[in-house]
DNA sequence: GGACTCTCTGTTTTT
DNA sequence: CAGAGAGTCC
């Protein structure tokens, strides 16, 4: 059954259509981007029953990952054996473990996603480099070097290069930060670790190095598709342009240049032009907007065409929604910042609690909006949160549980040794000294996870429940590696800790919290690759690439940063802090009116006001945190700000 | 020790 | 621009 193509427009419909060879979709905010990929992508499964081939839909992050299975799911089901859609990072995970042999990697790497524990590998790098430099004069630190090592991974660049590429950027002493940097990523490989730009660098060198692993994927995957195109960094396009196949060109990508806000990380303008050019892609333009009422759409039209270097072509969005009598537009102008939240907070207040769950308070800085939670939260009693990453656990249960997981796939790991009695010290107030341990485990195959269990075995302190639990439980993960029996044991002995402990157990709302988030986690990567293809490697790999973020409260009210809020929509947006030095940051001021950095502060205000779907106020203050403010220019270049100055 | 000047560094975040 | 930290002077 083909999917029904009489709800989408006429350009929707030509990109849904699109037969074969390279096509480059420009879609706006809220103009059915999604919509149009599922559709596509079901619409290519439904034409070809007979075949078994796979279509290959590369994300940015797991969210949007996740919601295209779900709704290509409800479009086609069992659409499951015919796609695989994940994220570049996870795809380039699952390549490593298939064929990272190649490039002396075993399958069961471990994800460095804490940069503490990338300082560690690049401060032995340093040293390693030291060694034979013998007029080695400057002291580096991981610390200092770690970001410029991040962006060098994040271009991908080969150890013949790296020397040239840091001579062209007026980086000091590029044989020395080179031979670190390739120190770096020969450590990676060397203790079968890799960081998440070691992820898709190396995924890339394989790619670049096998031509047979290229032509098996293009083979199994004859169609690429890529959403949110733009913000892919040079890595990523990189493996992009080996996965396709050259002989088809089948590449069907969505993007939208009006909305790169992740320069820093790696994005820009030049990936479109250069997707543009190497495969000749036709452009298709979605315009229509069905998301925002069409006095918004007029201020983000006339915000955007300020922005020199847009594709020339690129149309202006057109509103579909109807305008009502009254304009959806409100701006507010106070003395100070104090005053700004305040009067924020109490609109907000003054709504009912099912309209307040469709608000968002957005901001270019975190710093504002930890303000106006404080306000929301301790002035109104509206209950509100702010998004936050979170790459680790930070309660004592979940932090044992997933640091015991990491050793048993890692047995020699030293730091997750450190870990695994650091929180059960935390659990039960024994405290082993990680040392012995090591120097014990020497007679045990050099396995810290056996030594641990025989050493906790002798401690006296133990509680009866946790000693039957360890007794009975940590050999069926490290002999018999069952970690899903491991792991139900483990929050069985969780849910019985407090009876004992009822003092340290003070946090037992994060604890369920975590849990609920570890179960979800879980419960997804199982899904995504199906119970009996999950071993222990890949379960960790997976988790080391997702927020553990628990799920917001309900009723709460959102503040998001604009960067946090890019994708999604809400009724009522409230703008807060237009003002120059914040939107726009005081760096692309700086940088003046035609720099990148400005063009990138216009793309966010943007992206920012094409998030509403009702109404949207955006205020400012004369005075913010003490020191003298201006309106943004951009207030302006929207037509919203005449008689001013 | 306190008040002052200076210099340096920094925002946004997913994986 | 703005905040932190170092250095200087009394």
């Amino acid at each position: 059954m083909t999917p029904e193509l009489s709800s989408l427009n006429e350009n929707q419909q030509m990109a849904v259509q699109w037969q074969e060879g390279p096509l480059l979709v420009l879609a706006g905010p809220g103009s059915g981007k999604t919509r149009v990929l599922t559709y596509r992508i079901a619409r290519i499964i439904s034409k070809t029953p007979d075949k078994y081939f796979r279509i290959l839909g590369l994300t940015f992050t797991n969210k949007a990952a996740a919601e295209m299975r779900e709704r290509i799911e409800t479009l086609v089901p069992k659409a499951n054996e015919r796609t695989h859609l994940t994220t570049f990072h996870s795809f380039a995970a699952d390549l490593l473990r298939q064929h990272g042999h190649h490039i002396n990697l075993r399958p069961d790497f471990t994800i460095l996603s804490q940069d503490t524990d990338r300082q560690t590998l690049l401060d032995e790098a340093i040293d390693e480099v030291n060694k034979f430099e013998t007029e080695a004069k400057i002291k580096y630190s991981g610390e200092k070097l770690l970001p410029l090592i991040t962006r060098l991974l994040d271009r991908s660049v080969t150890s013949d290069d790296i020397t040239n590429v840091l001579s062209s950027n007026d980086i000091s002493e590029p044989e020395v930060i080179g031979a670190i940097y390739t120190a770096y990523r020969g450590r990676m490989i060397k203790e079968n670790k890799l960081d998440f730009g070691g992820l898709m660098a190396e995924a890339y060198s394989l790619l670049e190095q096998k031509p047979a692993v290229r032509k098996q994927i293009h083979r199994i995957y004859p169609y690429v598709c890529v959403d949110e195109f733009q913000d892919t960094n040079l890595s990523q396009y990189r493996i992009l342009r080996h996965l396709v196949n050259p002989s088809t060109g089948n590449l069907f990508v969505v993007a939208d240049d009006d909305q790169i806000i992740y320069q820093w990380t790696g994005a820009s303008p030049k990936r479109l032009h250069a997707l543009r050019d190497d495969f000749k892609m036709t452009v298709l333009q979605l315009p229509e907007n069905y998301r925002c009422p069409p006095q918004v759409i007029d201020i983000a039209n006339e915000l955007i065409v300020h922005n020199i270097g847009r594709s020339e072509d690129r149309e202006r969005l057109r509103a579909h929604k109807v305008g009502g009598e009254q304009s959806p537009i409100r701006i507010m102008d106070f003395d100070t910042f104090e005053q700004e939240a305040k009067w924020v907070a109490k609109d907000i207040a003054e709504r009912s609690i099912d309209e307040r769950g469709k608000c968002v308070v957005l901001a270019r800085t975190r710093r504002l909006l930890e303000h106006i939670i404080r306000v929301l939260v301790d002035e109104e009693q509206v209950p509100a949160y702010l998004a936050m990453r979170k790459n680790e656990f930070i309660g004592a249960p979940m932090r044992w549980l997933h640091a015991v997981l990491r050793l048993a796939n890692a047995r020699q790991n030293r730091e997750q040794l450190r870990r695994v009695c650091k929180a059960f010290f935390t659990l039960e107030g024994i405290d082993l000294n990680v040392k012995d341990i090591m120097s014990f485990a020497s007679t045990e195959d050099g396995d810290y996870l056996r030594a641990w269990h025989k050493e906790i075995l002798l401690q006296d302190g133990l509680e009866q429940h946790s000693r039957d639990f360890l007794v009975k439980s940590i050999p069926v993960l490290s002999d018999r590696l069952d970690f899903e029996r491991f792991i139900r044991d483990a929050f069985e002995w969780f849910e019985r800790l407090p009876e004992n402990s009822p003092e340290t157990w003070e946090h037992y709302t994060e604890f369920t919290e975590e849990k609920e988030a570890w179960e979800g986690l879980v419960n997804e990567i199982m899904c995504q690759y199906g119970r009996e293809q999950v071993t222990l490697h890949l379960l960790l790999q997976e988790l080391d690439l997702r927020s553990k973020a628990p799920k917001p409260p309900n009723n709460a009210v959102p503040c998001f940063t604009i960067h946090a809020s890019k994708g999604m929509e809400f009724n009522h947006v409230y703008l807060i802090g237009m003002v120059e030095d914040q939107l726009p940051s005081w760096n692309a001021v700086k940088k003046g009116d035609s720099s990148r950095e400005m063009q990138e502060e216009r793309r966010n205000c943007f992206v920012a006001i094409t998030r509403v779907q009702e109404s949207l106020t955006m205020s400012y203050s004369r005075e913010v945190f003490g020191w003298p403010k201006t309106p943004s220019r951009f207030l302006k270049e929207m037509g919203c700000l005449v008689l001013q100055e």
